[in-house]
Order: structure tokens, then sequence, then C-alpha cells
DNA sequence: ACAAATATGATGGGT
DNA sequence: TCATATTTGT
């Protein structure tokens, strides 16, 4: 089998700028990207030139990213233009990187090279032990979420403990933060752990006070690329700027692509300000710009760019429609009168454009936050069109998959205290908080790993009969599942482990509905991590990417978060819910004034931009927020779009709907007449206007739910239906929530 | 020790 | 409104 010819002519694909920004090697570079100016295509047509010139070896560039996502696809492309996969890169998220930096040079901080990366649940639990042990701390006044956020916001700006004058002491628990953040990091560091933000911070300091390694990498790296970097947090600017300060002039080549109009992530820590100074930052720096969009028609560019004129302090750009057929219908603005017909708006005009031919995976409903999509679904569902929720639960999130990991992880690594918690009494074992404390008593007297003091417990009278057989069978268990792992693999080891300990049983015990996808769940675990060499890499792998590859781009409407659309396009984008409040989001409004406003506005922007060729953008004024109604008025990014780009939609085209119970409402200038929500009023669903029914209800007749869609019995129990519904799973509802499917 | 009942708070986003 | 945390009951 001949490997593909490397292609020859990638330059000649490219336009002057672009090809600028790829050949302009030497020395800093900023290429300002402006949406759909080809940013990916000159980060890897850049990267793929460096190797083909012979300028670099794979090894010597290092090429950071955010996503996964992004990696991957990096990954492929350089591989498509060299003909070949290239081996042995330094390609990856920031985190991802920094994980493979810290392994190399982990006793340095004192860990070891094994050491564990966190979950956000393993923190949460820590840091609530570190608060209790610390005590005094009333913990409904300080929870330990805050804690959370304090330190991930130090972890973002490089601060170790030791970097945090007590004047710089957050005033979380009266000025306790800064030793609690101590003890939690000696902790993490006694557990062999690290948490994500620990990944920078620890190589960051690493870098910052071993300049013999940090010689090592600058004789390694020549070459530099970094993604999105207008989304840059002050530690990994740090890191970047360490790595790049070469003392060899002729290896000071970092590229930055960004666009400083995309900066959304400033509540994760990000920066904008980093690509704002990067000229200062990196002397002899020069700027190309990247002003053509092959993407969107004219209206669309012409909405997005008077929207983010608003923004001040940008390094400015001017997107140029660039595409042959660049004309195209306005931009259109609908009005509607609450969350359910915004909905029933969004379904119906997707199901018309599909019937005229075009595939469901063209059309994208992006929202300000994650609990909008419901709507949406229910809709969809409604309506029987497929569709998917990119970022919804993930699968590394599930309870199931938590457990296993925890039963592989406690596998890998015997000290891994908090990984056997989870898994000491999990199927039940008896163990409750008493044998809990006793274990934790034990651990802490003679300063030991709890699995070490359960062994040694278990053999003492300590706890009750019943605890005490259960925990030696499991701790023996374990030495023979290591003793599988080393002679037969992980694979088996893992799959023994699951049977033996009993947690598969758990679930075949369970008759929740649920508990058959669960099990499902956990052959697919088993199944990926056969795709791994050894534990240790899989364990990584899950800790840092936290997806499965199976996200086929299928025949689906695309649901998702304004956040997760960017770097996506779509033929038809659909954004609701532009409404003071949800976006501007209140919380944008309350904390940074403008700075958060301007973040929200460039969220907007990307969100038009996201569309070839068909922008919806819509607003309610009534809407359901923690289940109550509220009404609310028309964002003030309506009011700032230029008039000529867009076209104003009212009631009138939505009043030919079948649902006919929408009273009618009129649109002001900038909004709807005031009417107050229907609280009391019919309303299609509600149990109260169906007629009684008999439950005549079998096991496996077909039926259909008004949220849920169609779906088939699979138990009974009193007026407790077990329904596997075709699109949205296993559920158990009350039986006058369904209708025979034949009756339907 | 575990299940059921009740209270509370979230909904802003990802490695 | 829903999901989780805490309290109460067996």
């Amino acid at each position: 089998m001949n490997a593909p010819a490397p292609q020859q002519d990638y330059l000649a694909r490219l336009n002057p700028e672009q090809r600028l920004a790829v050949e302009t090697l030497d020395g800093p570079l900023l290429v300002l990207a402006g949406a759909g100016t080809g940013k990916t295509s000159v980060l890897t047509t850049r990267f793929a030139h460096l190797l083909m010139t012979g300028r670099a070896r794979p090894w010597q560039v290092l090429a950071v990213t955010f996503t996964n996502k992004a990696a991957r696809e990096m990954r492929e492309r350089v591989a498509t233009i060299l003909g070949q996969p290239a081996e042995g890169l330094w390609l990856g998220t920031f985190h991802a990187l920094c994980a493979r930096m810290l392994r190399r040079h982990a006793e340095i901080v004192g860990l070891k090279s094994n050491f564990t990366i966190l979950d956000t649940d393993d923190q949460m639990r820590l840091l609530k032990q570190i608060m209790e042990a610390a005590g005094g701390i009333d913990s409904k006044r300080w929870p330990a979420q805050g804690l959370m956020a304090v330190i991930q916001r130090w972890k973002d700006r490089g601060l170790t403990p030791a970097r945090i004058t007590p004047a710089e002491d957050s005033d979380y628990a009266n000025n306790r933060a800064r030793a609690l953040y101590d003890a939690y990091q000696r902790r993490l560091i006694e557990l062999n752990a690290a948490d994500f933000g620990d990944l920078l911070l620890h190589v960051t300091e690493i870098l910052r006070t071993r300049a013999d390694i940090l010689a090592d990498y600058h004789r390694t790296f020549r070459y530099i690329l970094v993604d999105e970097y207008q989304d840059t947090n002050l530690v990994q600017y740090l890191w970047l700027r360490l790595l790049a300060q070469n003392e060899d002039p002729t290896r000071r080549n970092i590229c930055c692509v960004g666009d400083d109009d995309q900066s959304i992530y400033s509540w994760r820590g990000a920066e904008i300000e980093n690509i704002l100074r990067f000229e200062k930052d990196f002397p002899g720096a020069r700027i190309v710009r990247l002003e053509s969009n092959y993407r969107s028609t004219k209206p669309i560019l012409a909405a997005a760019a008077g929207l983010i004129a608003r923004n001040e302090g940008r390094l400015g750009k001017t997107l140029r429609a660039g595409r042959q057929d660049a004309e195209g219908d306005k931009v259109r603005v609908v009005s509607l009168w609450d969350s359910e017909e915004e909905a029933r708006m969004v379904g119906e005009r997707i199901e018309q454009a599909q019937r005229k031919g075009h595939p469901l995976s063209e059309f994208a409903i992006l929202v300000r936050a994650g609990f909008q999509t419901r709507s949406f679904e229910e809709r969809l569902i409604t309506l029987g069109l497929p569709y998917r929720v990119v970022g919804g639960l993930k699968f590394y999130e599930r309870a199931e998959i938590r457990d296993a990991m925890a039963y592989l992880r406690f596998l890998h690594q015997p000290a891994d205290d908090l990984a056997f918690e989870r898994i000491v009494n999990t199927p039940k074992r008896g163990l409750g908080d008493s044998g809990m404390r006793a274990l934790h008593q034990a651990a802490r007297a003679e300063n030991i790993p709890l699995a070490l003091a359960a062994e040694r417990i278990a053999e003492t009278d300590t706890l009750k009969p019943k605890p005490r057989t259960a925990l030696r069978e499991l701790m023996r268990g374990f030495v023979r599942w290591r003793g599988i792992n080393e002679k037969e693999g992980h694979v088996v080891a893992a799959a023994t482990l699951l049977d033996e300990s009993g947690y598969t049983e758990m679930w075949k015990q369970d008759r929740s509905p649920e508990a058959p996808g669960r099990l499902e769940n956990l052959k697919e675990l088993l199944r990926a991590l056969g795709d791994y060499q050894t534990l240790a890499g899989f364990l990584d792998h899950v800790a840092l990417v936290m997806e499965t590859d199976e996200n086929a781009e299928a025949e689906r409407v695309q649901l998702m978060t304004l956040h997760a659309a960017k770097g996506l396009e779509f033929d038809t984008v659909f954004l609701p819910g532009w409404e003071e409040g949800l976006f501007p989001s209140q919380r944008s409004l309350d904390e940074g004034g403008d700075k958060s406003l301007e973040e929200e506005r460039r969220l907007a922007y990307v969100g038009i931009t996201r569309a070839r060729r068909t922008a919806t953008i819509s607003h309610a004024a009534n809407r359901r927020i923690y289940g109550n109604w509220t009404s609310s008025l028309p964002s003030r990014f309506l009011d700032e779009l230029p008039e000529d780009a867009i076209i104003r939609e009212g009631q009138s085209t939505i009043r030919a709907n079948r649902m006919a119970d929408t009273p009618s409402v009129f649109l002001g200038q900038s909004g709807l007449m005031a009417r107050r929500p229907r609280i009391t009023d019919a309303n299609p669903w509600d149990t109260r206007e169906r007629p009684p029914r008999e439950s005549s209800l079998t096991k496996g007749e077909r039926v259909f739910h008004q949220k849920f869609g169609y779906g088939t019995i699979t138990d009974i129990d009193e007026d407790r239906l077990d329904i596997t519904f075709d699109h949205t799973g296993p559920k158990r509802v009350l039986d006058r929530f369904v209708q025979k499917a034949s009756e339907v």
C-alpha cells in the first residue's frame, strides 16, 4: 500500500494575504484572522510548509490549540498535505502538552510521573475535606465552589501559593483562601495528583525556575504555532513567552493566530489584552490581517460588522465578502409571543427547508445558555426531526463511567484516595459514614493511603463483620486484578475487575429503565480501553479529552451554545433568545460593566458569522425561567444591527400556523406590546385538559408522549410506565401522560 | 446503613 | 422546573 504523494500545489490555493501569513517564517508573527477567512488553512499550511521546506523536523515545532477537536483537525490536515501522518509532533491542547511535559519533570514539583489528573468532582470533594479539616468555616456562607473559583483564578494567573502575598488574599472566608489554597496544593502532592490548572501552573513554575530545562526546550523548538491566541489566559501566555524567548534569535519564531473580535472566554481567565499587546510583548513582531471572508453572504457580513463596530479597543478589521455568490437574503429578525412559539417557528422553518431538499446537518440552532436547548429538543422530537446536542452530557461524565474510571484509576494507582473513596462502597458493601470515618482516621494517624489503611483495618475488629469481610474481599480482589493487568493486559483486567467487584452485577440487579443503557456504556468503555496500549495512556486520554470519537456528522439538526459553535459554519443558523437578561446575560450585565457587555457582543458576532446563507435571529416576549413565566424585552443587540442588512418579521407570518391558541401580538419598533403571560390559561399539554382514559396499556405497546415522542412500553407498575422512547431513550412516566400510538 | 422525604439552588461556558 | 443536597424515618 503506497502512501499518497505529498501535495505540491498547497501554496497555490491561498490568496495573497494568506500566503504572506504562511511564508513569513522568521520572527514573531500575529495573524489577525477574521471569521471565515481561512484561519485553519493558514495554520495547517504553515505547519506543513515548515516541514516540506526542511525548515524544521516534526518534533521541532510546538503547535498549541485550545480544543482537542482543533488539534485533531490540524493533525489530519497537515498529514493530508504531507501525504502521510507526521510522527513525534508536539501538537495538542495547552493542557495535553503540559501534561506531557509535567510527566517528564514531575519530581521537581514533588509529584511522581504517574500522577493522576483530577476531574471537577474530585476537586470539589477534596476542597470540602480541606475546608472541613481547617475548621471554623461556615459551609453555607462559604461554599466550596467559591473557593474553587478563587483558586482557579489564581492558577489562571500563574500564581502558586508562595507567589501570593497576604495582601492579595481573597476575602473568601475572612482571608483564609490563601491558606486553604496552600493546604489544597499540599494535599494534591500527597495524593500524587494534579488538577487541570496545575498542569500549566506546575510546568510554568518549572520553566521559570529551572534554566537548564528551559534551555532544553529552547534547543528543541524552532517554531511555535498558537491557535485562538485571543483566548489565552495569563499562565498560558507566560508559558508561551518562556518557550518563545529563545537565546538563539533565529529561533524566536512564534506565530499566533487569533481574532480579538472572537474573544469570548474571559470567564475562564482569558485575557484579550494578550492579543492586543502582542507587538509590545514580542519586539519586531509583524502583523498580517486576513480579511477576505469566503463563508457568508454580504447581508450577513454587514449585520455582523455593524454590531461589532460598537465595541471599543479593537485591533480593527474589515471583512470583505470573498465568495462569488455573495449576494443573499437579509438577516431575519423575528419577534414572537413566547419561547414555545419561538421553538415552533424554528421547527417549522427547518421542516419547510428540509422539504426543499436541504440536509438537516446544515441547520444549527445556537443558544446563549445550555438550558435553552430543551424547548427546541421537545419541538424537534414532536416534529420527528433528528437532532444532535453538541456538548451535552458527555460520555465520561455519566455516573457509571465515572465509577468504572475510579476502579481503573485505583487499579493503576493504589495511592489514589479519591478514586478509592468513590468505589469502596459502590456497590454497597455495608461501609457507611462510621466505617469511612474509621478508615480516614487510621490513614491520617499513620500517614498512609486510604487503601493501605483499609487493608490493615480489615485484619482487626474495628469494623463490623459484614463490612470487614467485604473490604478484605475487595482488597484481595485488587491484588488479583493487578496481577491480571501485568500478565494479561489492561483490557482483560478491567473486564474481570468490573465483573468480580460486583459493579456490573449492581446494574444488572437495578430495575430502573436506565440500567440497560448503563451496562451498554460500560461495554463501550471497555471497547475504548482496547484502543490504548496502556492503562496509563487511556486514563490520560479520558482526563484530558472527555469525549468519544463517535460523534459522526450525521443527518441531524445541530443544537449547541454559541461558545460551542465557535469555529463551525452552517448554511442556515437560528439565533433564538435575543432578550435582555438572557443575551446579553444578566450575569454579564451585573458584573463587568462595559467590558463584559462587549464580550457578549463578540459572542453575538460569533453567532451571526457562523451562517453561510441564512441567519434568523429571534426574541420572545415571554419565557419560562425557573419554572415560572417572565416577560422579557428585546436585546439591545437587535437595535444595533444595521437596518439595511435586516428584515423584521412580526407575528403575522406566524399566525398561519396550526396552533390557534396563541393570541395576537403587535410589534412596536423595538418590541412587543406588553401583555401578561397566561399563567393559568389553557395549555395544550396540561394534563387536566386531557379526557380521563382507562389505563388499558400493555407491555410492548406503542405509545406517544407530548414531550418525548413515540416509544415502546417495557414495563408497567400500577400507573407508572417504563418506556423506551425512540429518540430519547428509556424513561419512567405516569400513564396519563401518554396516549396509545394508534390513537394519535 | 440505607431509603424516602424534604429543602435548596441553578441556568454561562471547557480543558 | 429540575437535579442535587440534606434531613428524617425505618
